[in-house]
DNA sequence: TTCCTCCTCATACTTTAGGGTGATTTTGAA
DNA sequence: TTCAAAATCACCCTAAAGTATGAGGAGGAA
């Protein structure tokens, strides 16, 4: 039973068009017996319901056709990428360890050697040659220097 | 003369669907002439028109009518445009002059105060009053945290 | 002109950073 | 277990950075 109706709603525009047809038919049949028009009336008949039909034609396939989708791809810029990748090769090119990073980062946060020192559990003159070791291996002279080049290195954010 | 035949092209459609109606009549009155089909054929060229005919226009409609587009905006993320463009708004709330500015730049690049002495001809002594200046400015106690905080308000590149 | 800001410089002092050297402990790999 | 690198710490000294205060000159706005 729904398979009935469904095919009725599906064919909906079918049927329709049947029923549009054949009451355009009948309407010029009528017309032909009612009034005997114009001998060679032919000629209009099909010029008017060619018309007609193109219409339909032309109604239906708007109607019917698909959307054409196209695709417009819009750039956007983010703030930042937050998404900092650690650049490993150059980290181990240079041969620093996880604590030297460690203090690099805090040095890059601005922090002193003091505060770096309380922060990481450990005595000024450790951060000290922590520090000496880094500028060596980043061939620098002053912490700001170090945080300039391990930036550029994407060692640090 | 151009204008004829820019007529032509632009109806070309319209001029091709009048020839084709005429065509067809002539085919069916030839049709009817000759064999004299069943009688009530009347019925039939008019169901074979009006196929045709919607046929031709949902041609038509599909080949003449503009796609109708959906647009998708689909992001991209990109990397952030290297163009560094200054605060001027946070600039001027902070109220940081020219000279000062000039000194955080040459400060995030890691050169030391006697090294930006130099470089802007001025004595030691008066880098150091700017510096002064601009911890007190952007509320911090060292270089470091200075251009930290100059970097996150787009003060500096 | 007067007033204000910016830029300049100086002096004196304190704090922090950095260099050099040496040493001990931890730890991970061979 | 042994060895090397890493991590820790100390001491001493110098250099650089930062603080505080005062002051003079240049230039623009009222």
């Amino acid at each position: 039973m729904p398979n009935a109706v469904n095919f009725l709603v599906k064919n909906k525009s079918t049927i329709l068009y049947g029923v549009f047809l054949a009451a355009l038919l009948f309407l010029l049949k009528w017309l032909e017996l009612r009034f005997i028009i114009i001998n060679h009336a032919f000629e209009i008949y099909v010029g008017a319901i060619a018309v007609l039909f193109t219409a339909l034609g032309i109604w239906l396939a708007l109607k019917l056709s698909k959307p054409k989708t196209i695709l417009i791809e819009k750039e956007i810029f983010t703030e930042k990428p937050s998404t900092f990748v650690l650049n490993e090769k150059e980290l181990n090119n240079l041969n620093i360890s996880k604590r030297e990073l460690e203090v690099l980062q805090l040095m890059s946060e601005g922090l002193s050697n003091q505060e770096i020192a309380t922060k990481l559990f450990v005595s000024l003159n450790t951060i000290k040659t922590h520090n000496a070791r880094l500028f060596e291996k980043l061939e620098v002279k002053r912490r700001t220097q170090a945080i300039e080049t391990a930036k550029r290195l994407s060692l640090i954010p």
